[in-house]
DNA sequence: ACCTGAACACCGTTCAAGT
DNA sequence: ACCTGAACACCGTTCAAGT
């Protein structure tokens, strides 16, 4: 027998995908393996650690081949799987970013942003922000979007409609924004 | 005796700025009014509807008078207002984001700021994308700052620097792009 | 109307002890 | 190394009953 790591990380995937993230307990996750809650401790430091590595098996199942040439096409590209990644599973776009912001995980949508600016030519400062910016609307958005998702197949009648457009319109407005900045302080044009 | 509604929460806020979110259980909240923690379901529906009402007496105190003239200015004053409000408590925007992300309150920045824009003759559907772009920056980057700066104050060095700067060239490169898309469609320019 | 008391159905985490 | 069993210190919510 003897679980390993990714053993039980495959089976909380299962668990949250099935259930959502409310159900994904330790002492359910336990009892799904058919193990006691305290066995999962010699794996995992704690719940945060495992809800990082369940958030970095979701973005590793998304992964997609890189098709784009320019900085705008990339970026687009990278946010749109990050995107895609997270709304596979319910929940999933809570868990990633809540992961994110804990500092735990899901850190490679951010690494491959901030590359790619800092080699499209962006001071370091910048791309650096560009790139936390990019995060907080995807992650932002795409909360709301899966909450919307959610509600409407719970029961409401869905008062949201256009969920794709207002994705692509959104990003743009900020990498529009960056496009315009880079050519110079904004304060000197009329 | 008899407790109002706006002393519950008079007593929530003071709990959180003393504890932090997490100890702002019902059954301390009602330990501390020397309550039974079911008494609190007479006054709220329940814990989302009392947080709700917290988030909205936080943005209550931190209101200011407003003095810009142009949108940008006016934008930026709300969210400038927004984030100072959600920092003057301990996990203030966590607690804001996730009250506005459930349609349960914390909606007057959203209005504020969407009716600047239609009035500065921005069409209805980009006004409304800018807005919650714009709002997912906000709530993202200021529980980014306040999540540096708990960790900071427990025991952390603190790994990053500058964060008014960051918030204003962030929240810029939004505006810049909104104001540059305005101009016309992007495909069409070279 | 407002609150009590007790219960229901859960949590994350620790730790001595077993194999 | 990996897991059990039991405990500790909690949760949100419901509901009959009291005043």
């Amino acid at each position: 027998m003897a679980y390993r790591r990714s053993d039980i990380v495959e089976r909380a995937v299962a668990l949250l995908d099935q259930y959502g993230l409310s159900s994904l307990s330790m002492r359910r996750l336990g009892a799904d393996l058919g193990v006691q809650p305290s066995a999962l401790y010699h794996h995992f430091e704690n719940k945060q650690t495992l809800l990082a590595a369940v958030a970095d098996e979701i973005l590793r199942r998304g992964r997609r081949p890189r098709t784009g040439t320019g900085w705008e096409e990339s970026v687009t590209e990278t946010c749109v799987e990050l995107r895609d990644a997270m709304l596979a599973y319910p929940d999933g776009a809570e868990l990633v970013a809540t992961v994110f912001a804990f500092g735990l995980g899901a850190a490679g949508p951010a690494r491959e942003i901030e590359s790619t600016l800092t080699e499209a030519g962006f001071e370091p400062g910048l791309a650096r922000t560009a790139t936390r910016t990019v995060l907080h609307f995807v992650f932002g958005h795409t909360t709301d979007a899966q909450t919307h998702l959610q509600a409407g197949s719970v029961g409401a009648i869905g008062d949201e409609p256009r969920q794709g457009d207002d994705f692509d319109l959104g990003l743009g407005l900020i990498l529009t924004g960056l496009r315009t900045s880079a050519a110079g302080p904004v304060s000197a044009r009329p």
